[in-house]
DNA sequence: TCTGGGGTCCTAGGACCC
DNA sequence: TCTGGGGTCCTAGGACCC
């Protein structure tokens, strides 16, 4: 049966979360920050509309943050994760065939019919989780992922279409793709975009038509992939179960330059007892563990040094105490004195699944050390992470990130719970 | 003063083997 | 001056995504 592919994609998530909860700000100018209320993450039309970039450092912000009253939010992902879920829960609700792409979007597969059934049934689809969840969400469709992916950016970006366009059978295709910035296609950063300038394919029309040997030959099988896809002929397809992630990073950006090695330290315990944590909940161990750390990039006026460095374990663990005392090794033989360090971080590879791990004949039984990883991990699922942490990760964290425009948990904590009359 | 975090895939090139 | 051919595996780095 012939299928088509819907792309389900959340208008502005972060902004739309904040606003869930603080309805004035309906129509309002909202950013949301990166960690360290770095830069912007997430804005609203109407900051889009200001001409703010994703990405714009907050600091060179403030004057047009003030002038526009826009109101500022620290990246709160307890709030956005939780509502992720619900969105992704009703679209698995109604649809057998779910493909979770990432923490705004998610693929659908439809049979596909002649007609404007796709689009009745798109709509019905929006009007469902804006009703369910209450975040509003775009929807494209289209005979191949890329397609769709282009499709629902025509959905959000012209009015008309009230948030649901379908590319499939479209009779101005050829207007529509000639009309689409090479740079917009799905699969095309700018360093391809230029490459396909400099040979004069500027449209999304343009790479599609262009030569499979050139395109082999200067964007990899990625690119020519990508062209197909264009062309309607579907490589990518729709991945429903979640594979097991082949690495895992824990890494921050520190609240204020650390510049001792104990304070280092403590930063690269806690984001190995983060990471260990999500290795352990797939079930995998790791063969390998890199520590990195890095000065401040942006700052030319300091002493620049960054320098990582990858151990390799005796035997894949998830025990934290273990992969501890190898990511310390690792630290103390990069870490240099005379430093303002911005950031570090850990990153576990070779990643296997635990029950493929063969015992070791004369080393010790980890049986039990697991069944202690297994009971912290069940303790901070309870109680709020790093209840029982490792010492080594420290108590006072005096580096951490901070996050000063943060909104409640609403719907994660007890305590955080939105009061409904307000009279209290 | 202040510029995110977490992933995947692909390729080139080196090391090594026969 | 001239110095094989072919294969695999691993790693670093680039590019992309949200």
């Amino acid at each position: 049966m012939k299928k088509v592919f819907a792309l389900i994609d959340c208008n502005n998530f972060y902004c739309s979360c904040e606003r869930l909860f603080r309805p004035e700000l309906e129509g309002q100018p909202i950013v949301v920050l990166s960690n360290n209320d770095g830069c912007v993450i997430a804005r609203s039309n109407e900051v889009k509309a200001l001409g703010i970039k994703m990405g714009d450092p907050y600091f060179k912000l403030k004057d047009i943050i003030a002038k526009h009253r826009i109101q500022v939010f620290s990246s709160n992902y307890a709030l956005y994760g939780d509502l992720s879920h619900r969105v992704m829960t009703i679209l698995q609700q109604q649809e057998p065939e779910v493909e979770v792409y990432s923490i705004d979007e998610a693929f659908i597969s439809l049979p596909y019919t002649p007609g404007k059934l796709h689009t009745d049934y798109a709509r019905y689809l929006k009007r469902k989780v804006k009703q369910c969840v209450g975040i509003p969400v775009a929807i494209g469709i289209g005979p191949t992922k890329t397609l769709a992916k282009v499709a629902n950016r025509l959905a959000k970006k012209i009015p008309d279409h009230g948030g649901v366009f379908d590319i499939t059978d479209h009779g101005q295709i050829d207007h529509l793709l000639a009309n689409y910035d090479v740079e917009d296609v799905w699969g095309i950063g700018c360093q391809s975009a230029n490459k396909l300038r400099g040979r004069g394919i500027l449209t999304a029309r343009d790479l599609r038509d262009a030569d499979d040997v050139w395109l082999r030959k200067k964007l990899t099988v990625t690119g020519l992939r990508t062209a197909m896809e264009l062309r309607g002929i579907s490589c990518l397809p729709l991945e429903m179960v979640q594979a097991d992630k082949k690495s895992i990073i824990s890494s921050k950006s520190f609240g204020r330059p650390v510049t001792t090695l104990s304070d280092m330290k403590e930063a690269v315990a806690t984001y190995l007892s983060t990471a260990a944590e999500k290795l352990r909940n797939q079930g995998s161990v790791a063969g390998s563990i890199q520590v990195f750390v890095t000065t401040n990039p942006f700052n030319p006026n300091q002493p620049q040094y960054a320098k990582s460095m990858t151990a390799t374990l005796p035997r894949p663990s998830a025990h934290t105490p273990t992969l501890l005392k190898a990511a310390v090794r690792s630290l103390e033989q990069i870490y240099r004195a005379g430093f303002q360090y911005k950031k570090a971080g850990v990153m576990l590879t070779d990643i296997s699944p635990h029950h493929l791990q063969q015992e070791s004949l004369f080393g010790p039984n980890t049986t039990e050390s697991m069944e202690l990883m297994a009971a912290v991990d069940q303790i901070n699922k309870k109680w709020g992470r790093h209840t029982v942490q490792l010492g080594t990760a420290g108590f006072e964290k005096s580096w951490q990130m901070v996050q000063s425009h943060k909104s409640p948990a609403y719907t994660t904590s007890w305590s955080e719970l939105p009061i409904a009359n307000g009279a209290v």
